[in-house]
DNA sequence: CATAGTATTTAGCCTAATCTAAAAATATTT
DNA sequence: AAATATTTTTAGATTAGGCTAAATACTATG
């Protein structure tokens, strides 16, 4: 049984090591969790004691096959509980990460699987995120960034890079969401900006929302 | 913005001083909080400089207005959701208690209104406690206990003092619940045990029971 | 109404999770 | 490769919430 904090930290460093290849930093989760190192030194010494994760001096952390169950038990509530804010509750997509990060700590088996079944067995959460099914497994689209589609074919937006309530609210604004068509008509050279067809509506983008929004061609 | 803990104490109180008319007594908030009354004290103290009790040394605390609006959130939130994991999530009604503890303390004004709005406004939980509304109202039946009822009066089962998982599933087993129809068939005067007829069902309950059960003539 | 018994508070200590400041290790640059 | 810069760890302190043991205040009984 975990803590609410330690809940956070073996959170933040599987979702650290999705981008990194190689250990996890103490810097970066002590920026993503808004402590000091000092204390992610300390925590990283506690969860090593629980053989949640692999630590050496000076080396960073990873997950143990332990620490990566437990994470993704709480991803999947995450996920879940995101889903539901949405479909049953009037969440908008920007609203949700708030309420979900207190949500997932939930303990309660029955529970989670029970709003997974009354959300009908969700493969994805309101970002296009995947959702971790029961035996914590998971499949995500084959996905690219729509910096790397090609001019003149068809793909569908199925995710986005960034969560942050400033650019999903920018896409609602542009009516782009998960399932929108996209088509890229132009690429400008100049700054890599796009002229895209998104649904009905044809708009430019720049370079940094492309390489923020997933698309599956 | 209260810690977890602090919205036991004031859950607790709130609760405390329903069936006592003066003040509430640091035993009694120990034994239902699971703390020595040494804690108590000291939160007490944290209260009361917070303005959420009045106290004073060895005399017990009483909610203030402020306090009493805080409790009544919490309450709020804890029979709503104790409503949807019954209405929606399969959980029984011995069975909501330990989870709706956790959820009563998720902090989203939006969650708990939405909630809510999705259940359809309810007025009284699974256990029959009626629900505050959004300003904090609650009107409950005026109910009396199943000892009160006199013979051969028509009545409906409209809640149980006792919460536990014991007693509501032996009322279960009796196929006693919310809205059961109940008369008294019979009253033993040497030991106060009761002859009911509960729905179809004939059947003898004893006086320990009857004064377990609300009822509504 | 004095005294025994119970309830409450005080004093001092503990643990988890944080912090700051300083020391040590690693990385980078010239 | 030495010097400098950055990252990480250590040491020691703090806060919230809890504990035990001892002191103090209330309550009830003879």
């Amino acid at each position: 049984m975990q803590t609410l904090s330690t809940e956070d930290y073996l959170k933040a460093i599987y979702h650290a090591s999705q981008s990194t290849s190689s250990t996890v930093a103490t810097t970066s989760i002590a920026n993503k969790i808004g402590a000091k190192p000092s204390s992610v030194t300390d925590m990283f010494k506690k969860l090593s004691e629980q053989k949640l994760v692999k630590y050496e001096k000076y080396q960073g952390v990873s997950l143990t096959k332990e620490g990566v169950k437990t994470a993704l038990r709480i991803v999947r509530k995450h996920r879940l509980w995101e889903s539901f804010l949405v479909s049953h509750l009037n969440f908008n997509w920007d609203e949700v990460h708030q309420v979900a990060e207190q949500l997932e700590h939930i303990q309660s088996e029955k529970l989670t699987n029970e709003l997974e079944r009354f959300l009908d067995y969700p493969t994805h959460d309101p970002h296009g995120d995947p959702i971790p099914n029961r035996a914590l497994f998971m499949k995500s689209y084959n996905k690219i960034l729509l910096t790397e589609l090609p001019l003149n074919k068809e793909a569908v937006c199925v995710g986005v890079k960034d969560n942050s309530s400033d650019f999903l609210r920018y896409l609602d604004r542009r009516q782009i969401g998960i399932g929108t068509p996209i088509l890229v008509l132009h690429r400008e050279d100049f700054d890599r900006s796009l002229h895209i067809q998104a649904g009905n509506s044809t708009l430019m983008i720049t370079q940094k929302t492309a390489e923020n929004i997933y698309i599956k061609p």
